[in-house]
DNA sequence: ACACTTTTTTAGAATCATTATAAACTACGA
DNA sequence: TCGTAGTTTATAATGATTCTAAAAAAGTGT
C-alpha cells in the first residue's frame, strides 16, 4: 500500500478507511477540488464498503493539518477542499459556482508590502471572482 | 434622515429598522468587519429596541446584493462582511482569529494573465494568512 | 383620517453543514 | 494473544442561516 508511509510519516495510523480516502484523493495526477459532501458520495458510490460521515469529516481535517489538503477561502455554504496544495490561485465562477485552478505563473508574483509586528506571513491567496 | 435616498436607490423601502441599521453600520469614518452576530448584539445593547435577527439578516443580504456592503472571503463558521466596499485586501491572523485591512497599496497591483472565454472578472481578492 | 393592499418585521420552526459523544472495533507493541 | 490507546461509527447536539406565517407598518387612493 503505497499510502502507508505517508500516513505513518503524518503521524496517522493507516487504517483501511483512511487508505480508501486516500486512494480517492491522491490517486491520480490531476488535482481537483471538492466538498465533504463529493467525496463521502463518490466513496460510496464507487467503492463496496461505505465510509462514515464522521470519519470522512475527521480523515480530512487531520490531511489538511497536516498539510496534504488545503481549504479554499471562500464564501459558501459548504467548505471547499483543494488536493493541489501547491502556491496557486482560483477563479470562482460565480454563475456556475465552480472554481477554476490558476496557476501562480497565471498571477504574476504578490508583494505584501505592509508587515505585521511579530507575525509571519503563512499563506497568500487570491480569489478572482468571474461573473457572466 | 440621511439614509433614506440611499436605501431607496437600493430599492429597499426606509423603514425604521433599516435605517437604525444604516445608522449603525454607516454611521463612522472608520470602516470596519463584523458578522451578522456581533450586528445583532451591538444594536441589541445600544439601542433601545431591538432588531430581530431574520430582519439583519434580510436587511445586510439586500446591503451585500446592492453593494453597499462586501462579504470577505474567509473559511470560517460565521460569515465576515466589511463596510469598506473599496477595492482593498486583508490580512487574516490566524492565531487571534481577526481580520485586518490592507490597502491596495500594501499588496501592489495584481495581474492576471489568464483569460476564461466569456467570463469577466468581477473582483480580485486576496486573503494573507499570519501565523506566530 | 379611513379603508385597503402590499411590504416588512418578527418569533419561532426548519434546514443543513459540521462537531461532539459514547459504544464497538482495530492496530500494534509487549 | 492481551491490553490499551487510537479509530470508526451511528446518532445526537450545535450553530449559522433560511423559511414561514401571522402581526405590524407603510403606502395609496378617497
Amino acid at each position: 500500500m503505497k499510502y502507508i508511509e505517508k500516513l505513518r510519516n503524518a503521524g496517522l495510523r493507516p487504517t483501511k478507511q483512511r487508505l480508501k480516502i486516500c486512494e480517492f484523493l491522491f490517486d491520480t495526477q490531476k488535482t481537483f477540488h471538492f466538498t465533504i459532501n463529493d467525496l463521502f458520495n463518490k466513496i460510496k458510490k464507487h467503492s463496496k464498503n461505505k465510509i462514515s460521515l464522521a470519519t470522512i469529516y475527521n480523515t480530512v481535517r487531520s490531511f489538511e493539518k497536516k498539510g496534504y489538503l488545503k481549504q479554499i477561502p471562500i464564501n459558501s455554504n459548504q467548505t471547499y477542499f483543494d488536493t493541489n496544495i501547491s502556491d496557486h490561485h482560483h477563479f470562482y465562477d460565480l454563475k456556475e459556482g465552480k472554481l477554476i485552478d490558476l496557476e501562480n505563473s497565471d498571477v504574476g508574483p504578490i508583494n505584501i508590502l505592509k508587515k505585521i509586528n511579530g507575525k509571519k506571513i503563512k499563506s497568500v491567496e487570491v480569489l478572482v471572482k468571474l461573473e457572466g
